[in-house]
DNA sequence: CGCATTATATGATGACCATCATGTATCCGG
DNA sequence: CCGGATACATGATGGTCATCATATAATGCG
């Protein structure tokens, strides 16, 4: 049963961005593509049809994801009176966030995962790290771009590990203490 | 063809250590129970008898991995004078970690693939985690208790968050810059 | 209106995997 | 030194997975 290409072209959005949710709650080997299909509405043998391999539907909901977070990154900015920054962290570090990784950032639910898989993946999502250190630098305080760049890396780094961590750990208080202390942590440095 | 108990005590003491790389460099699920036994000189159906499943041998093979990153952690600061702290964070952040995962922190290389499984793997890796802390706690600077301790759990994240980050990048002086910026903060907070 | 294109479905293929059943040879307590 | 316990090997089982082959039916151009 074939559908319109505007149909065609939906079903392809609509797989990459169950992928790109599915990929980061359960890893990039931990869903296959059947369920990734069914999830999307449709069966495992349309996939060929709209990418190559597996591979590259993982690279495509890297982006996707990356690209949704960079988003959320500049509304929390543009919302944010005076304080851009803070209200990026806290948002990153928030129980919400840990909670939820099947819409947070793909570095922290994916990062070890990828730097396993094919070059195609950790490209895409080398291209949004860039893009997310670029947004904190923006909203960083500190004198030269150099000074601001090297605390936008830090910051960044000190997200993901926390998050990381939070959701590693198997004691509810300590991941929250992470989560805090993290928060904290970062505010004194800025 | 049976061993004597020693040889089995001593297969067994084989296998986690080499499930310890194996998992850290492949990933929980990267590696098979065929392929962990034949690299510790048996075959798959030994296995059996030693464990009572996969997810038993991962969290005995990141207790193994995070009581020797603790080991190493103290030696380096038995060895450090006056900088145990700046000791650690160097080793840590080094290209040789970054470029060795099957003998580096098991958090930084199976974190975020302990989070989806077993409460076993996940409480393995919550007790090294909470030794590791300590050990930083030890030798971080801060006027009390708690302020140490906010550190250490501040200065642990970042390592991790920038350990992950820089394996998964794609581009080599990218992943310099990471592992610099972050030791140079960490610094900067001490 | 009719035909080639194509988006999707069904089903097959071959590989891999965790786990279990069974065989075998060695160890060790009596 | 004998016999049960056991460490390990071989091989089977049932499941899952990525990928491909083929079928179907609706689309959209001529």
């Amino acid at each position: 049963m074939k559908v319109s290409r505007e149909r065609a072209a939906a079903s392809r959005e609509r797989i990459v961005d169950v992928a790109s949710k599915l990929f980061r709650e359960h890893g990039l080997d931990g869903i296959g593509v059947a369920d990734l299909m069914n999830a999307a509405g449709l069966t495992h043998g349309a996939f060929y049809g709209h990418f190559s391999s597996k591979e590259e539907l993982m690279a495509q909901a890297c982006i996707r994801a990356l690209a949704d977070s960079a988003a959320y990154w500049a509304k929390l900015s543009a919302s944010a009176d005076g304080k851009p920054l803070s209200v990026i962290v806290k948002s990153y570090l928030s129980k919400r966030h840990r909670d939820n990784p099947g819409v947070g950032c793909a570095v922290a639910a994916l990062g070890a995962d990828a730097s396993r898989h094919d070059s195609a993946v950790r490209h895409a999502i080398t291209e949004g790290v860039r893009s997310l250190v670029d947004a904190l630098t923006r909203v960083i305080p500190g004198k030269t771009r150099a000074a601001k760049r090297g605390k936008a890396l830090a910051t960044y780094a000190s997200m993901v590990g926390a998050l990381v961590l939070a959701r590693t750990v198997d004691d509810a208080d300590l991941s929250d203490e992470i989560l805090k202390a993290v928060a904290a942590s970062i505010e004194a440095a800025a």
